[in-house]
DNA sequence: CCTGATGTGCGACGCTCTGTAACGTTACAA
DNA sequence: TTGTAACGTTACAGAGCGTCGCACATCAGG
């Protein structure tokens, strides 16, 4: 439940984001979509080490592998922006936080309205779940 | 202003960690408090790429070269959140917040608590610094 | 002035990770 | 059975990191 995800490559995260942008994907369609041109062994190996390392997992469809994400998007990135905080600050998300506010890149009233849409994000949630 | 820190090891994120926690220090002081027992030649490259990637600086104390840390502990954590959240969320902090308190690494009461101390946090400062 | 001891930088080696792909293999349709 | 479309395997080069050996500078003592 607590696994830790390996870190990606550039063009690994790039192949990720359109996964999560476009649903399921095959090596073709992502290979299309894709800002470089590249071969489909290329895109196929990327794909295949994305799912090594936890991040995508595939169905098959006649002789098709269909890919998907294995987590959400915003979880994938809890978990990395968890790390940070194990690291640098021994867990204090406080400490970073307050980085953040000292570094201009967040003030309170942002701080503030976070709270507030993150509770209502929550409430919501949690009625559509249990 | 805006520099984007390479990433660390994990030899360098314990050395990083020393400098931060004990202040300047010279090579020696970090190989003594290191966990693993290095050679001195392997401290001192470490420390020397630590300055090269922006985390480091050194000062000249007679022959012997002391360390301290370029920036703030808190401010690297920071950036390094930063980061995260522009590559996985397009720059959505909320997005990353949500995926926190839905992963259960944060509840509402603890982003509210957190979000007084920074603002505590940085009246302080303020006081302080202006 | 020569000689260690001490402190430094440089270059290097091996390993792992990542981007990139050619090639071999299998399965299905004609 | 043969062409085609999917897949896996293997590979290779370049970068990053942990890890040093070694040659070079400098200062205290004889």
């Amino acid at each position: 439940m607590d696994d830790r995800l390996p870190d990606l490559g550039d063009l690994e995260h790039e192949v990720m984001q359109l996964v999560w942008a476009h649903g399921p994907v095959t090596a073709e369609i992502v290979r299309e979509r894709l800002s470089r041109r590249l071969k489909e062994s290329t895109v196929r190996t990327v794909l295949r080490r994305l799912e090594e390392k936890g991040y995508a997992r595939h169905t098959v469809d006649g002789r098709t592998y269909v890919y998907h994400a294995a987590e959400e998007r915003a979880r994938v990135a809890a978990k990395a922006v968890q790390r940070i905080v194990d690291w640098f600050c021994n867990g204090s998300m406080e400490e970073v936080l307050v980085g953040m506010v000292d570094n201009a890149m967040l003030d309170q009233q942002q701080l503030r309205a976070l709270a507030d849409q993150v509770a209502k994000a929550k409430k919501a949630r949690g009625v559509k779940k249990e």
